[in-house]
DNA sequence: ATCGACCTACCGTCCGGTAGGTTGGTGCAT
DNA sequence: ATGCACCAACCTACCGGACGGTAGGTCGAT
């Protein structure tokens, strides 16, 4: 480590700081929200200035949209693999495996997932083009496998698909509210979930 | 009308402004947060002067703070007194009149309620205590309905009863995020809801 | 005369963003 | 090997504007 300096990026791998920020933004817009955290907050707390930000990332806007981006990524990547390696497998059991997947991520990546869902949630800062692309692919992944549990006889037929996913999501999501990862274990609670859920 | 002023709690029934500002800062709540929505907008849409907000409310936060309350009561009450109606009645209708309660009022006083559930989801900014106890309130309604349900057998035994409470309360207030008055009746979001939690 | 309701004018503070350096490592021609 | 141009990374200093809140006055009904 050269002597002379506190940077961070300077002695990190290329690149590096670019990721150490978006974990810090992640961090602070958890917790924060989108007004309440400044750019002069995620400079502090990543050591920096806060006109260095700008040497990485254009606005504070730009910041925002790749931690919230991220956030759904995650969750989705997770869910996608779990469906993949369930392929052929029972449908309660790729149910179960879709449920415990989301949870998993929701809560493994908190900062960025609770960023994700917190952030653009008011209806007055029109929420970017990319997050609502982004938001979408993922409700399809859920759509498709509604559909499939439906088509299998797992989910009642007679039962809106639409309502079915916005009820699954929902409750889901609701999880970062009391998920505290000392009470709970996220297999029992995706568990419980399917049980509530699978038409017996 | 008085002629020579705008002035609107001058004209108005005494005290009807304080409910007009409460009205007026709900719906800006809803749609900005704490953080975005400012006391020159609120006094702007209400037609007075910001400083006049002062004569009402001694600061932001007690304007914000009564607002979330109110959204909470709203729903207590419809809850409390749909399931005072159906006392004596078979579970699975004491369980749909509670969800279609609190569908009816999350819905019905939108502004207030969404803005109950989205400005103080951010860790940072400490949760005034009265809203604290507002919301365990309305927990309790719940907690209390739940027991019932499962000791009635209407929900199963084995499964448990916070878990089944944060899955149902999820899932109804995930529902202000895709809700559309003209899309879904809440009747039948509240039947399709009841009939995928209840045990067959 | 009193007072609730509302006003104008102002305060210190913090915001996102910009202008324009400084620093130190890397590669290259000599 | 060494001088030097280059560039990513980061810096200090500043901007206009918006924020919540305060001081102190006006006005009209009772």
């Amino acid at each position: 480590m050269s002597a002379a300096t506190d940077n961070l990026a300077r002695d990190a791998a290329p690149g590096g700081s670019r990721r150490l920020i978006l974990d810090t933004a992640a961090r602070l817009l958890r917790s924060g929200g989108y007004h309440q955290t400044t750019l002069r907050e995620i400079a502090e707390a990543v050591g920096i200035r806060k006109a260095s930000l700008y040497h990485h990332f254009a606005s504070k806007e730009e910041i925002v949209e790749a931690v919230v981006n991220d956030g759904v990524r995650f969750v989705q990547d997770a869910v996608v693999a779990a469906l993949a390696e369930t392929k052929g497998a029972p449908p309660r059991q790729r149910l179960e495996a879709a449920i415990t997947a989301h949870l998993t991520a929701l809560h493994g990546q908190r900062d960025y997932t609770t960023a994700s869902f917190r952030v653009f949630t008011f209806g007055a800062t029109p929420v970017p083009e990319s997050v609502r692309a982004a938001r979408r692919a993922y409700e399809d992944v859920w759509r498709n496998l509604i559909a499939e549990l439906q088509a299998a006889g797992a989910l009642p037929k007679e039962r809106s698909p639409d309502l079915m996913r916005y009820m699954i999501l929902g409750a889901m999501n609701g999880s970062i509210d009391w998920f505290r990862p000392g009470r709970f274990v996220t297999a029992d609670v995706a568990r419980e979930f399917s049980a509530l859920i699978l038409a017996r």
